[in-house]
DNA sequence: CGCTAACTGGACCGATCGGTATAATCAAAT
DNA sequence: ATTTGATTATACCGATCGGTCCAGTTAGCG
């Protein structure tokens, strides 16, 4: 019988893109140093530098990571057979239930974009996400117009979700785009 | 003729805040150190923390003084007879002719909520503002539900406006916030 | 005048920052 | 069995962080 599971829990790049996910959402990127991540990664800063050349570049590999788990997200809570309507409270319904839990806290792109502003890499994984969430409801609504307005929706629900300290303003924001998607 | 010009332009907490209003916005709260503060003011680090106990408490008064302006930028630009659709038209105005003249880049109080999380102060200083904006809305609307979705409206096309690098987007929620209060 | 309070110019603190260097260790492939 | 490359532990770098302290200067005010 062959020991197919790896030494610890996947390769060092895989362990410090895990660290990268939980420490740079939570505790913020500028706020995180890298003997911090190396050290949640069970890796050693050299490790860190011998996967990636700079902190930045670490940085811009969490975003692409967490573009590609949004992609996946989406995908995966998009019932193919619903309609619209249905799909897009789907949407708002995931975010109000991720507030609650604590799972959410803030749109890990809109953070990096004020973190890391000078990060030219990042910025553009910034704009990536933005442009695949509202070509996502695009596809959705069969309307750019709408979509662009519904994603303007989320985005500012959430601000005002953090504002608040609840996640009524998501409800209240999917109520909205439901109203908007029916005229 | 006596000279009734100040020493140099304002008190040190003055010269101190338009400091902190500049660099904090422009370069960032956690990335501006309190030495710049006091370079930038033409004071030194001692009188810095003369006028305040800690560099969070600047942030504080850098944030009630930012919400004060966005008070009086709110009254100053509401004409008193105005409609409705009027009246909120120029607010995306204003906000589309500031991004483009290079005067806005990102709600100051969005940032402080994803820069400084961890202080009270200023988090509370964040809920004002977004209170003091839903009221602005709710008292030109005369409907809170209308005015929760258009002040969602504004934040997200900020957001927007951010990833993408155009000001469109506010033109576009300018005219989704139009049609919502014609409905 | 003399008092007071603010401000200056620095030195200084311990801690942390991102990043580099070195030498030893370890596992896998040849 | 030997080579290779990744990883380890650790020490180190210069710079900066927020914050303190002190001796000396300046200005307003009774």
């Amino acid at each position: 019988m062959p020991d197919t599971t790896p030494p610890a829990r996947g390769t060092a790049r895989t362990r410090l893109l895990a660290a990268a996910a939980e420490l740079f959402y939570d505790e913020g990127i500028n706020t995180t140093g890298v003997e911090a991540l190396a050290a949640k990664a069970g890796v050693t800063k050299a490790t860190l530098y011998n996967n990636f050349r700079s902190k930045d570049e670490l940085v811009v590999a969490y975003l692409r990571a967490k573009l590609e788990a949004t992609r996946a997200s989406l995908a995966a809570h998009d019932p193919s057979g619903a309609t619209p309507a249905k799909r897009v409270a789907i949407i708002f319904d995931t975010l109000a239930t991720d507030i609650e839990a604590g799972r959410f806290d803030g749109c890990p792109f809109a953070k990096a974009a004020v973190e890391v502003p000078g990060n030219r890499a990042a910025m553009a994984v910034v704009r990536e996400h933005h442009d695949a969430v509202v070509a996502h409801l695009t596809d959705i609504t069969a309307d750019a117009d709408v979509a662009e307005t519904i994603a303007m929706i989320y985005d500012g629900a959430i601000i005002a979700a953090k504002a608040t300290g609840t996640a009524d303003p998501v409800v209240h924001a999917g109520h909205a785009a439901a109203r908007l998607l029916a005229a």
